[in-house]
DNA sequence: ATTAATAATAGGAATTATTACTGTTTATAA
DNA sequence: TTATAAACAGTAATAATTCCTATTATTAAT
């Protein structure tokens, strides 16, 4: 992969907020930038990154958000704020307990629970 | 809700299959019953029945599919044969642990298990 | 340093999934 | 039987994303 000034940017932009950031959201923070930047650009330089595993794409409903974090963790989407809080919940459990009992070889675990954060109490 | 001949063969045709379709292939089927049906129809009425809860959206990827199985359960995707299969896994206990954890309340549990299969063993 | 090869790009068209709109039809309660 | 509004077909609109093409920029080899 050729270096290239613009994905340089986009990963800054993923690698500096906890938000999961949808595409538009990245192209709209990276034009501040990188005023000639396209939107395809975006797209194609975060699939790239996502091919390299530099980032993560996670599908929330199904809109495609994008996540420096690329430990195994999980999701809580408070249905009230909307956020989307990151957590680590016992995914390497739940793969061994499907290679006992269905025979699947898990190699991700895409888990988001959806509900009321504790701001809301 | 109001009875619809068309909002009861969208439902017979969800609840006859363990594919977990997409609004398209229940319209392709749908149409061979009721030439006359139209795709907003099968969007609409697939919406109205979730409403009802008497069937349930699953995103997978950023498409949206159906599901006649309303009991709280995981999937498991296999990435060769794209087979979406259901499983039970330990959602009460995680929906327990991000309680106490994160003062989480969590309605719902989306699961879904990327690997393979066990037909490719 | 120059150049040649080709990856990366902007801008816009195309695609896909889904929703919204509008005039007509149909279920159903009175 | 009729009036009301839900349901409908057909189509336009929207949103997210991908594809296409001519131009630009990175980089490896001169």
């Amino acid at each position: 992969m050729r270096y290239s000034h613009k994905r340089e940017a986009i990963q800054e932009i993923v690698y500096g907020t906890n938000s999961h950031p949808t595409a538009d959201w990245i192209y709209q923070k990276a034009k501040t930038k990188i005023p000639s930047i396209s939107l395809g650009t975006v797209y194609r330089n975060l699939r790239q990154l996502e091919d390299a595993q530099l980032i993560k794409t996670i599908y929330d409903g199904n809109i495609a958000r994008y996540d420096w974090n690329r430990e195994p963790h999980d999701h809580l989407k408070c249905k009230i704020c909307d956020d989307l809080i990151d957590v680590q919940l016992f995914d390497d459990e739940i793969r061994k307990t499907v290679k006992k009992q269905y025979k699947f070889e898990a190699d991700d675990v895409e888990m988001t629970l959806i509900g009321t954060c504790h701001k809301h109490a």
